[in-house]
DNA sequence: AAATACTAACTAACTAGTTAATTATATCCA
DNA sequence: TGGATATAATTAACTAGTTAGTTAGTATTT
């Protein structure tokens, strides 16, 4: 587990190949983690077929069981990969400096952006919230652990000090985070509907820039002091 | 629950029917309909039990084949069930008078309090939007065009309304659905989350009540006219 | 030779759906 | 009024098809 090593050992001109039968096992490896995440965010954990997986990473079955001790195993490194992705991302955006309400807008749209390019995420992320809440996920506690509630309090700390500094309406920290993560990710959820609706197609380039635009909008509409007058008292 | 038909028939001292036939068909219907909807929503379609709806609803197996055709079919009355409910609910809020922002308000929180009292509503969503996003849900199209579209389009034309009048703010009224409608659930998909940060519990009813005040609070600020003399507002 | 990478073919368990029988009730008729 | 009968409601036991996971072996490189 947690295999991210070996990424450029191999000497220049040294045939790639490691030991092995057919060549490259780092290639199966992440043909098997691909196919995967394609499959687990499509059907979910328990409509994901490890026979699909096998196939589409053309590979054999019995080859996901060598590198990932089981299904389940397999599963958490597919959700490894992906949130460690945006959580880089976001650990930069919440270090760099800036006013309150310019890093949560920034965080937003950086979260939305990570969506935009990895529609897989969104629906991992729902698979999961879908299993946790039926009590099932081995998963969640750990992810919860390791990263969100750092990402968690990190914001609640910048809305906090946002208010005392005046720079943001004085509003529950804790509902605005959630309010601001519902902003970014609903629009991702929806999309079915929104294509069943036959609105429009919601990945499209221009509904994306319009989502994103609304977005931006909406969060600030929420944190912007009232009037740019001084923070008058308005507790929750 | 309590079945509409045939309420007081029942005879005094009626006999405990355990094996072969009929005890109350309506009341064998009602059950497995419940039952349905508690493992719909916990496991998704996909994981949902057969074996586990008829033994919490306390009925054979073969009796869920009797009244409802396949598994798929007792899946779609869940779904119509719950829909129904909801949408019964909202369209009195819609044809009712009042400025458009009270409206959309007051849309939201019904929204909100239908899915305080039916967790279960918001997960079958859940497990929809992963379904349809598959291309596998047979009656996403269905849900659309019976209900969707109609809500979509009345809500289009109150903020289009509203705009125009003044009362809100001039936004993109389709993504203003969208955010408010993401205001509204997002807090219950998050649930898992809350939960496993261990900050709260998410359905105590002091954490739905701030939740509330804050969707209040939000859509009324993406909402409200800018530099809005008129602070109303605060219903409840 | 020894280790690694990989596969074909199998199995044990599970699960949606079926079948054929069984019981309770309502209804018709004597 | 009561008994036969049709019908609706219900079940135990089964089947056929999947599917996660295993095994025992083969190929390739060092």
């Amino acid at each position: 587990m947690t295999t991210l090593r070996q990424a450029a050992k191999v000497s220049p001109a040294r045939k790639v190949s490691r030991a092995g039968s057919r060549g490259r096992p780092e290639e199966s490896r992440q043909a098997i983690l691909k196919a995967a995440l394609a499959e687990f965010a499509a059907q979910g954990i328990a409509g994901a077929r490890t026979d699909t997986i096998a196939e589409s990473a053309g590979v054999n079955k019995a080859l996901l069981y060598y590198y990932f001790e089981d299904k389940e195993g397999l599963y958490r490194a597919t959700l490894e990969q992906v949130f460690a992705g945006l959580f880089e991302r976001e650990r930069a955006v919440l270090a760099s400096p800036g006013n309150a309400l310019g890093k949560l807008v920034t965080y937003a749209v950086t979260h939305f952006d990570y969506i935009s390019e990895n529609p897989s995420f969104s629906r991992l992320m729902q698979g999961e919230m879908m299993r946790a809440g039926a009590g099932k996920s081995p998963h969640i506690q750990y992810l919860a652990d390791k990263y969100f509630r750092k990402l968690f309090e990190s914001l609640m700390t910048i809305v906090n000090e946002g208010i005392r500094r005046g720079e943001i309406r004085p509003v529950d920290p804790m509902n605005t985070v959630v309010s601001m993560t519902g902003l970014t990710v609903f629009y991702f959820v929806s999309t079915p509907v929104t294509r069943a609706i036959g609105r429009q197609d919601p990945f499209s380039s221009e509904a994306l820039r319009n989502r994103r635009l609304a977005l931006i909008d909406h969060l600030t509409a929420i944190l912007r002091p009232e009037a740019s007058q001084s923070a008058r008292g308005k507790t929750l």
